[in-house]
DNA sequence: AAAATTGATTTTGTATACAGCTTGATTAAA
DNA sequence: TTTAATCAAGCTGTATACAAAATCAATTTT
């Protein structure tokens, strides 16, 4: 009799998805080199699968591979992030003008669900809480983008520069607690009113609040500068 | 002596290139079954370098992989077509808002020489030519984009309607061909005086007028439909 | 002693054999 | 004759061995 049952293999995208949210936590920080053999073992397949996977982080930007050094993990010049922000500004106005769909009672009940874990983040400033309900909002907000390239690139945008701006919430949580949870009350407010429009616009707002805390944080004159976590 | 020297080895983003083409000329028609064996045996190399290639094809949006079927390259319905016109048609207005790159000399010549093409392609309707024209173009306004993510996004974008547009175009070529030389009128003049925010609405024009073309071809009571080739 | 070069180690890139899945034809049964 | 089931062929998916490339250390040469 085995000991051990033959582990039900896991799917590619649960692996994408776990090593996507690693790096956008920063527990692979940019510079980390990802060893192709470790992963395959840690998940308990072969290299070819999980250089499939790593492709794909590859295409969000998250990662490149070079032959014969390794798989590091892709750091960020502030001027980038400051064009990836500006982008998100611009789109997030477009979520209401093309088609949205409409809100369902479940994602009400959603957000009402994050409005109070981030009431209960601005007394824990948990940096880990605050990212998961960041997470979750983003999605929800995902789903009522009706156009689906533009869907696509919300997301796309959205964990190329999410590991940058958790970093920058690290310095100052009380403060990015307290306007997380006023966002997600805004958001409230406008999806039981089923008016799409108006997210894409506060979106929009605390889009650019952020952009102006990554500056001050980053630094105005070191726009050309790399943005290196530790 | 070998009679045979070992072929210089072709870079994968060229293969990469070469079916992306053949799939927007519609050589590689919507439904067409790809073989990796016979791509491999084509350029010369093996299966896993060409399974690579058609994972890029992939995230295109140009092909879709089914284990024991096949890799078949994706059709459209018209309901994603217009979502991806009328995106595109929005991002054309931001090409000026986001800093854009000014226009180098070469680019006026090169849209020149685009432009004497485009008139020799009123009288000979070569269809051929009609895409060469219009692909060349495309990348001299996407060379124009100075936030990257938007010029991806641009890029993409464009791969993924071009062969459906190009299906549209058969049908009248005389009209495109008319439309076309006065597109790159227009762009000429707002290159001339390196106003790239006018490039941005120029093409927003022409996007919502091949919009209206494509609409006419599938039939506005066809919106559900797939649209297939052939 | 300093610098260059060679070699070993580590990593990604490639080739190839095999496993798993799907389809279609062929054969057997009703 | 029709229907169901089984088998074979062909494709993508996976594992694994090997090739190529880059780095770092040790050794040799100047």
């Amino acid at each position: 009799m085995k000991t051990k049952q033959p582990a039900a293999r896991i799917e590619l995208s649960a692996i994408y998805s776990e090593l996507r949210d690693r790096i956008c936590l920063l527990q692979y920080a940019p510079g980390t080199r990802l060893r192709e053999e470790q992963i395959a073992k840690e998940f308990g397949i072969s290299r070819t699968p999980v250089r499939e996977v790593i492709q794909k982080l590859s295409f969000a930007g998250l990662v490149t591979s070079k032959n014969g050094i390794g798989t590091i993990v892709t750091e960020m010049d502030s001027s980038k992030l400051l064009e990836i922000y500006t982008l998100r500004s611009k789109l997030a106005t477009m979520i209401g003008e093309l088609t949205p769909n409409d809100c369902q009672p479940e994602q009400v009940a959603a957000v009402e669900k994050l409005l109070d874990r981030a009431r209960n983040l601005k007394d824990s400033l948990e940096i880990r809480d605050y990212w998961m309900i960041n997470h979750e909002m983003h999605f929800i907000i995902s789903e009522l983008i009706g156009n689906a390239p533009l869907r696509e690139m919300w997301d796309h945008l959205y964990f190329q520069a999410a590991r940058f701006w958790y970093d920058v919430t690290r310095t100052d949580v009380k403060d990015v607690a307290d306007s997380l949870h006023r966002e997600i009350e805004d958001i409230l407010i406008a999806l039981r009113m089923n008016d799409i429009a108006a997210i894409g616009y506060i979106e929009r707002n605390y889009i650019t609040y952020g952009l102006r805390k990554i500056k001050v944080h980053y630094g105005e004159c070191e726009l050309t500068h790399k943005i290196r976590t530790k």
